[in-house]
Parts: structure tokens; C-alpha cells; sequence
DNA sequence: TCGGTCCCGTTGTCCGACAACCAGACCATC
DNA sequence: GATGGTCTGGTTGTCGGACAACGGGACCGA
């Protein structure tokens, strides 16, 4: 005799899943306004406060969007909603270096090509403009792994690829940041990164796919061998993420 | 003059927030239950109902876990509780099958040689035995999409990776069942599909690394052809994922 | 044209209530 | 002694109703 787990789902996620369902299946497109949480209730049959509830975990995931004390509104999630959540996720289960490294050794070369055949020239000067940047922070002995970050950000950016730039984004947002504590104790590593990040650019800027790939991967491969080199475990768990205030 | 936006959150968020912000700060750490709804209302000073759509959020990003009826438990949310929402995201947005191939084409080819490089012997097994399956469901006609993606996720999974596991999930899930009307239209597709899972299989087998990634490669791109040349548009929107029941 | 005022719909928050459910303790029966 | 029933307390899930805050539109007066 065979048994399904039978799992009765709590009201509040039905409403979730519900809603969901519709707005997958096109019955409710980004950009129109869900009904009021009144009509909502009425609609399901079921108390205004459980369908708050079931709201809350899709505009958590970016499915809905609400401008404050207006209605609601679908929207498609973008990177930006979901990055952080899965950056986070990564430093809760204590991801290592080195696993943050293999990704972006895949990844960041493929970006730097994409970016290469599809920037647009607003973007190279993005790019660019950050390069100086960064030459101003570390004339002031600062320290450039935000700007690093940013950095790696716009060339995925510049891809033009969405699915790139979502799983790129949470490996660059943990592993660009572990460099802070290489730069006072490798004084030349700044000097490399930034002779590579010029190399990069200049490879996007006239289109030459395999050189902006040769000269990202070789910055990746460089960087490991700058973290190995004073001494930083690669099988160590990476911080977390530093969260905007 | 300068003015800073302010935004004063509504209560429910600052819960949210600041449950999270205790997680992250290690106050309370994954497997430990969360005080019941009552005492974190009256820790807050807010009402219950409060407490719940703040504890919504959480829960919905697998910060949270709630065995039914009973007290919340901390979790570090896994890669299964983001990707369906990661892939969920990029259906919506209308990723195009040339941008998700191009991760493909740099992910699978390193959970392949990682794959290679820390497989145990059980999920080599596990590996061939979805080839196994495949010629079965090929035998009786059926399509190989699900197994086809199941098996490049197998390998991944093999490759013990975290931050590849979750930058590629959402990618697989979306590509390969894209690969549906390729059969009818492309007999052979199927053997070649096979094939390279075998050699992929045996390199990872024998810890050939490079072997292994080459063989991925070689499948990537030969899916590619495929899709062209049964007439597929590379830069249009792939369908969204399937939703289990 | 600008600012003020009023009204109305909607959201954010609160309160109080109760059924459903789980776990554990305790107890009756065989 | 093992099995199953009953009770009880703590917790969640859901409900109904209430009200302040706020945005937007209409309307009005300077």
C-alpha cells in the first residue's frame, strides 16, 4: 500500500503560490498594479492579513514591488534582488576561497569576451573612469577592493548577458572583497591589478574578444597567486558580505 | 544643500532586518530555533501580526525554516532554495537560449574538471546510472530533457563546489529542457548527446580532469549546433521552467 | 499659477479571539 | 510491560474588526 505525503499548505502560502501561478502564466504582466489587498482577500476567500502575509515573500523575492503605501506592482526580478540574498547564502554556508575563485576563473574571462564584442562606448568610459578611481584611492594609500568589485560588476555589466551577470554577481560581491587584507602586505599586487585592469579595457575597447579574455584570466589566476602569497588559506571561508546601511 | 533620501521602512521590514542582522551576527546560529511570534512581539513592541509578515520574508529566502506548526528554525538557505527563484527571474526577464548557453559554455566545462577532480565513488555511480536511464527513456521514445538536465546537476553536484553549484543551477534548469523539441526534429542529436555523457562520465571516472572538461566542452558546444541547425532562434527567450506540482 | 483644504481609497499596524496542532504527561486496558 | 486513549499547555494559523497615516485627486481661493 503505497502513501503520498499529503502536506496541507498553511492559506498564506497558497496565496503566494497562487499569485505566483497568474503572474508566471501572464494573467498579470510586470509593470501593472495588483488589485487592492481588500479585493485580494475577497477574492480567495480568506482574511486580509493572510493575504499580507503570503504579499511579504514575493515582494521579498522581487516579484512584487511596492512603492511605499501604493499598491503593488508585478515586476520582473532583476540581479540586483536576488544577488544579495544568494552572496549571503554563500558566507552562511562558509564558502572557501577557493570555490569563489574556480567560479570566477570560469566565469570573468567569458564576461571580459562578451564584453568585448558587445560594450557600448558609455560603458569602456564606465570602465575607464573606474581604472582612475581606483588610481586615486590607492594615491591615498586606501584601500581598492570596493572598487575592485565595482570594477569586475561593469565588465559583466558590459556582456550584455543577464544570466552572466546574475551568477557572476554573487561570487564578485565574497571573493573581490577577500583581497583587503592582501594590499599592505603585497604593496606590488595594486600595481599588477591595475596594469591588468588596463589591459582589459583596452581589449574591450577595440573589440579584441581574446585578448580581453587572456588578460581577465590571467588577473584571475594572478590573484590566487597573490592570496597564496602572504600566506592567506585558500580552503578558509571567505566574510561575508559588508550589508549598505 | 544636500538631502540624503530618507526612508523610514515599515515596521515589518525593520523586523525582518533586524532578525537577519542577529543571524548574520551570529547570534543565532543555523539549526536553533527562533523565540515563538508572542515573546519576538514583545521583544519588538510590535504586534504579532507584525512579527509574522516580517518572519515571512525570511522564511521565503530559506533564512528560515518552519516545520509545520512549529517554531521557526534558522537555516543557511541552500542553492535549491534559490535557484527556482534565480531561474524563475531570468524566464522572466527573457533570457535569450545564446546568453544561457554562454555560461553554460564557461560553467560546465569547470564542474567537469572539478567534477574530475573530487567526485566520490557513489555519485560517479549516480552519473551512470542516469545514462543508464536516458537509453531507457530514449528506447521508448520519450524525451531525454529532464534527464539530460539532471545529469549535467549530478555533475556539478560531483564537483563540491557551493558557489558553482548555485551560479549554475538556474542556467541548467533553463537550458537544457530547451533541448525538448530538438529530438523529434534531430534523431541522432540523442546519440551524440549520449556519447559525450558517457566520456564525460568515464574521464571523471578515471580523475582525467582534462579529459573531462574537454568532453563537456565538446557537448556544450555541440548542443549549440544542434539548436541551429533544427532552425532554433539562438537569441530567442527560452520558456520558464516547469513548476512541480 | 500656486498653495490650501477636503475627501477617499489603500496600506500599515494594532487588538483580541479561537481552532488546529504538537508534544509530553498521565492513565486505562489488555 | 506495551499499546493506545485522554488531558493539558504552548504555539502557530486564521479571523474579524478597528483606526491612523498617507497619497492623489478634486475643488477652491488668492
Amino acid at each position: 500500500m503505497e502513501f503520498r505525503r499529503l502536506q496541507p499548505q498553511p492559506a498564506y502560502r497558497q496565496v503566494s503560490a497562487e499569485i505566483e501561478r497568474r503572474i508566471l502564466a501572464g494573467a498579470l504582466k510586470p509593470g501593472e498594479a495588483l488589485p487592492s489587498e481588500a479585493e485580494l482577500a475577497a477574492g480567495f476567500g480568506v482574511n486580509r492579513s493572510t493575504v499580507r502575509e503570503g504579499i511579504r515573500a514575493l515582494e521579498s523575492e522581487g516579484l512584487l514591488r511596492r512603492a511605499a503605501g501604493k499598491r503593488l506592482v508585478i515586476a520582473a526580478p532583476r540581479a540586483a534582488d536576488l544577488a544579495p540574498r544568494a552572496a549571503r547564502a554563500l558566507a552562511m554556508q562558509r564558502v572557501t576561497f577557493e570555490e569563489l575563485w574556480s567560479v570566477a576563473l570560469a566565469l570573468e574571462p567569458m564576461a571580459a569576451r562578451l564584453a568585448a564584442r558587445h560594450a557600448a562606448p558609455a560603458e569602456v568610459a564606465a570602465l575607464a573612469d573606474t581604472i582612475a578611481r581606483t588610481d586615486a584611492v590607492l594615491a591615498r594609500g586606501e584601500s581598492p577592493a570596493a572598487l575592485d568589485t565595482e570594477f569586475h560588476a561593469l565588465v559583466s555589466e558590459a556582456a550584455h548577458n543577464r544570466a552572466l551577470l546574475l551568477s557572476r554577481e554573487p561570487v564578485g560581491a565574497l571573493l573581490y572583497p577577500a583581497a583587503e587584507p592582501l594590499m599592505p602586505r603585497l604593496p606590488q599586487a595594486n600595481d599588477r591589478m591595475q596594469a591588468a585592469h588596463r589591459h582589459v579595457v583596452e581589449a574591450i575597447g577595440r573589440r579584441d574578444e581574446a585578448g580581453a579574455e587572456l588578460w581577465m584570466r590571467r588577473h584571475i589566476v594572478d590573484f590566487r597567486r597573490g592570496y597564496e602569497m602572504v600566506g592567506l588559506a585558500l580552503d578558509a571561508p571567505v566574510a561575508p558580505p559588508a550589508r549598505p546601511e
